[in-house]
DNA sequence: TCTCGTTTTTGACAGGGATCAAGGCATAAG
DNA sequence: CTTATGCCTTGATCCCTGTCAAAAACGAGA
């Protein structure tokens, strides 16, 4: 389902593996936490690997975990009654998921890449946050400006043209994505994806992005690379078709 | 510019005022702090009035205030350089509005009706916050939950319907707002108002209305009143159609 | 290199909602 | 009670996007 690396080795508890060589712990929720501390944490997680495409928590199930992002790039969403998906939200490394303190799924969790969690059941991760200030403060200013960007994203969802749309996403994109030396971006997204995160149609985004390439403003490389060539003009585009 | 209550008495400084009389001290965000604390918070903040219409902080400002709302409704928005308002969020009595531990104020905030606040210093609001978990606790709580219905909200700005926009907010009007003795709720937006909740124009939203008066699902009272007549009917709509 | 299945692009068409423009009603003022 | 002043409603028209359908391109595997 996807182009994507390797799958790393294996399930197991984080406990009895240090946190030491964990590669999103400066920038986590848990970074704030001494050493004794995220190690009792620690003790309560364990590893998870996903492939692209599986779901890890369901809209509206119970919420019996939360997870630290790891690795890879997961998608939030919600969806209506008969089957028309929204996109709320995508997840990075160091993000963080799931809804503590809160007995219910808001929406669901799917994994757009293969990935790597730091996963929680949800219980005792509410009880060892009540006792540590620092991680609830952490958490408090990641949701804080989730809020703040998810808010922005609304003035796109109800006021912006499909010209709008796209090329905000596309400099969303390039401020989150790393282009490799080509200056290429490799879109974790496929189109029905990025229409489900605008609140549009596939033909919609897939028509948008053909005209910007057409007028040189991007290039689009196979399925999923994008070249940014003038930002500028994008950026134009983003603001008022 | 709107019907509503005469103006309460004055702006004066919380200190010296007691908390006990305090009309939201049991919802807002300092419900959990002990009598010696919430005394102490008190001094920091003032008692402010505003009037409908007035705009208490600007979209892409610094973040210098903070504060609960004691009284009245007031609406959170952004907009395109070209003038098109979306709506992000309104907020009722034992709300909290600005933007904590953050120097950007992230939208706009603007009283739709005349409404009371109790107003931080936001540097005097994030120390005080610092060395109190409850609040800090029940701040994260309320960050959490606006999250879950900004996303909801975001399904109804990216997938549904006019129809099934305008049945999903005069349902939601209708749990957060009381209906009077007949049973018409007084709704604190104009139809242009509703318009940038929803992400449509007033055209749209009197239509749609319109409909569902001739239809028997709602009835329209002057300019302002609503009564939701066949609620099930309302649900249906709002789902698909 | 060729084939197959999937995703993406392209085309034709139509309909929902935006836009432009009056007209009708509440609400407030005289 | 009468007159203004904005809202709100209604009407006519247009066009952006959604929908349906098919061709093309891509990438995986043989």
């Amino acid at each position: 389902m996807a182009q994507n690396v390797a799958p790393p080795p294996a399930t197991r508890p984080c406990s009895g593996q240090s946190c030491d060589a964990c590669v999103v712990r400066d920038h986590a929720i848990c970074a704030d936490l001494n050493d004794d501390d995220r190690d009792a944490l620690s003790r309560i997680g364990r590893r998870v690997t996903l492939q692209a495409g599986q779901t890890v928590m369901w809209e509206g199930d119970d919420s019996t975990v939360v997870a630290n992002v790891i690795e890879g790039t997961l998608k939030l969403a919600t969806s209506t009654g008969d089957g028309r998906e929204q996109i709320v939200g995508v997840v990075y490394a160091a993000d963080f998921i799931g809804r503590p303190f809160g007995t219910r799924t808001p929406h669901s969790v799917t994994a757009l890449t293969d990935a790597r969690l730091c996963l929680f059941p949800r219980g005792a991760f509410d009880g060892f946050a009540m006792h540590h200030g620092e991680l609830q403060h952490r958490l408090l200013q990641r949701t804080l400006d989730d809020l703040d960007r998810t808010r922005d994203w609304m003035l796109l969802l109800g006021r912006k043209t499909a010209r709008e749309k796209v090329a905000t996403f596309l400099l969303d994109m390039g401020r989150r994505l790393r282009a490799d030396a080509d200056g290429v971006i490799d879109l974790p997204l496929s189109r029905q994806q990025i229409a489900d995160i605008l609140g549009t149609t596939i033909e919609t985004v897939s028509r948008q992005m053909t005209d910007m390439k057409r007028t040189g403003v991007i290039d689009l490389v196979g399925r999923r690379g994008v070249r940014l060539v003038d930002r500028q003009a994008l950026e134009a585009l983003a603001e008022a078709g």
